[in-house]
DNA sequence: TAGATTGTTAATCGATTAACAATC
DNA sequence: TAGATTGTTAATCGATTAACAATC
C-alpha cells in the first residue's frame, strides 16, 4: 500500500497538508466524484497543482498520466501514509467542556481510534459517566497505563500540572500526546506531540481582524 | 506603543509566533524575571537567537545593546501589535460541549474579549443558560449582528450547516470568523479567518506516532 | 572602558512554483 | 493517434541562520 520512501525526510509542512487533502478528496467521494486531476484539485483548494503534485510524490506515484487521480484510491492511500488504517488506543485527562467535546469528536471514529479510559482531578464527577466511560481518579492513571498498552494521552487539562501528566503518560509508555494544554509541554524527542492552542489561534485571529488577512 | 510598519507584508509565520512568544514572556514574567536576552528567551524556546531578533524587529527596535529585552515591557509590545489592548465583541454558534469550552475560555478574558450572545439550534437548550448567557435561536443571529456591532464570530457548530452560519456572519458585518468546524470555510477575503482544525491535529499526530517525530 | 547584546545585512537553507519530457 | 496530465528536474521565492558593526 505505501512506497516504503522514507517518510522521515519529509517536509513538516507536507504532512500538515495531508489532513486536508483528505477533507477535500472525502468531500468529492460524497459528491460521487471518481477522477480528479491536480489542477482541479489545486483550484478547488486554492493552491498549485504543482504542489499537490510535489506533495503526493513523497510518497509514491499515484496519478496516471492524462488521466489524473482516482478519488478513492487517492484517499485511501493517504490514510495508509497518516496510519489510519491501524487502531489506536486512546485515554484522555481531563473531562471539562473540552474534554467531553474532544471524547465526542473521537468516539464517532469507528475504527481507528478507541478511549480505553478517562481521567479527572475533580471528585465530583469522579466515578460518573460519559458515554460508555466512567470517570476515573487521576491517580489511578499509572496503573491503567502499566496495564493497558496505550498509544495516544490526550491531555484536556487546565495549564497547572499539564507537564506532570505528560510526564505519567511519558513513563507509562505511550507513544504520543496531543496537547491541548495552552503550554509547551517538555517530553522526550520519541514521542509525538501535537499541540492544539487554542488561545494562538485567537490572537493570531484577532492581529489578522486589525492588519488586514494574511495576503 | 507600535513603530507604524507596514504590517501586511509581515511573513505569516512570524505572525504564528507571537502567542507562544507572548506565553514565555508571560511565564517569565510570572517567575520574576525582568530581562531577557534574544539568547536565553531562544534557549527557552527551542529556537534561533537570529529568529527573535528578526521577528520582533519587524515590528521595531524593542531590545537595548548590552541589555537584552525588558520582560513586561517586551510583552506589552507584543500585546500591542496583536491588538490585544481592544475590546472584542463576540458571539458563539454551537453550543455543544466544544462551545462550552470555548465559551469558559473566553470568559477568563476581564479586557480583551467579551461575548455578546450565544446561538444553538437545538430545542432542547434553547432558553438555557450558559454562564451568565442564555442560548438563543440560531435565527435570531442576523436580527442580534444587526443591532450590535459585532467583531468575532466563532462558530462551534458541526460541519453540516457551517457555511451557511458563515454567510450569516458575513452579512452581519463581523470582523472576523473562528472556526471549529472541520472545513475550510469560503469568505470574502476582507473577513479574517483563522480555524482549529481538532481533527486535522489527530492525524498529523497519528502520522508521527508512525514515523518518528518531526527530526 | 570592556563586555554584552542588539539591529541589520549577507549567506544559507528549504519550500514552492514553473517547465517539460514521459506516458497513459 | 492526439490530448491530457502526470512525475520530476530546474528556477524562484521566502524564511531561517550566521555574521558583525553599532551601541548600550
Amino acid at each position: 500500500m505505501n512506497h516504503l520512501k522514507d517518510y522521515n525526510r519529509i517536509s513538516p509542512a507536507v504532512i500538515k497538508r495531508l489532513p486536508r487533502y483528505k477533507r477535500y478528496l472525502s468531500d468529492l467521494r460524497k459528491k460521487g466524484i471518481e477522477r480528479v486531476s491536480s489542477g482541479k484539485l489545486g483550484e478547488l483548494m486554492g493552491c498549485t497543482a504543482s504542489q499537490i503534485r510535489q506533495d503526493l510524490n513523497n510518497f509514491g506515484g499515484f496519478g496516471q498520466q492524462g488521466y489524473g487521480y482516482n478519488v478513492a484510491a487517492l484517499s485511501e492511500e493517504i490514510d495508509g501514509i497518516l496510519g489510519l488504517a491501524k487502531n489506536y488506543k486512546l485515554v484522555i485527562i481531563g473531562v471539562g467542556n473540552l474534554g467531553r467535546a474532544v471524547h465526542n469528536y473521537v468516539s464517532a471514529y469507528n475504527k481507528e481510534y478507541t478511549i480505553g479510559a478517562i481521567f479527572d482531578v475533580n471528585p465530583d464527577i469522579i466515578g460518573t459517566n460519559v458515554g460508555t466511560h466512567t470517570i476515573l481518579d487521576v491517580s489511578q492513571l499509572p496503573a491503567h497505563l502499566s496495564e493497558n498498552k496505550v498509544d495516544i494521552g490526550i491531555i484536556t487539562t487546565t495549564l497547572d500540572g499539564a507537564q506532570e501528566i505528560a510526564n505519567l503518560l511519558v513513563n507509562g509508555g505511550v507513544g504520543g500526546i496531543w496537547n491541548f494544554a495552552p503550554l509547551d509541554l517538555e517530553v522526550p524527542e520519541e514521542i509525538a506531540i501535537t499541540s492544539v492552542h487554542i488561545s494562538d489561534s485567537l490572537q493570531e485571529l484577532t492581529f489578522y481582524i486589525n492588519n488586514g488577512n494574511n495576503l
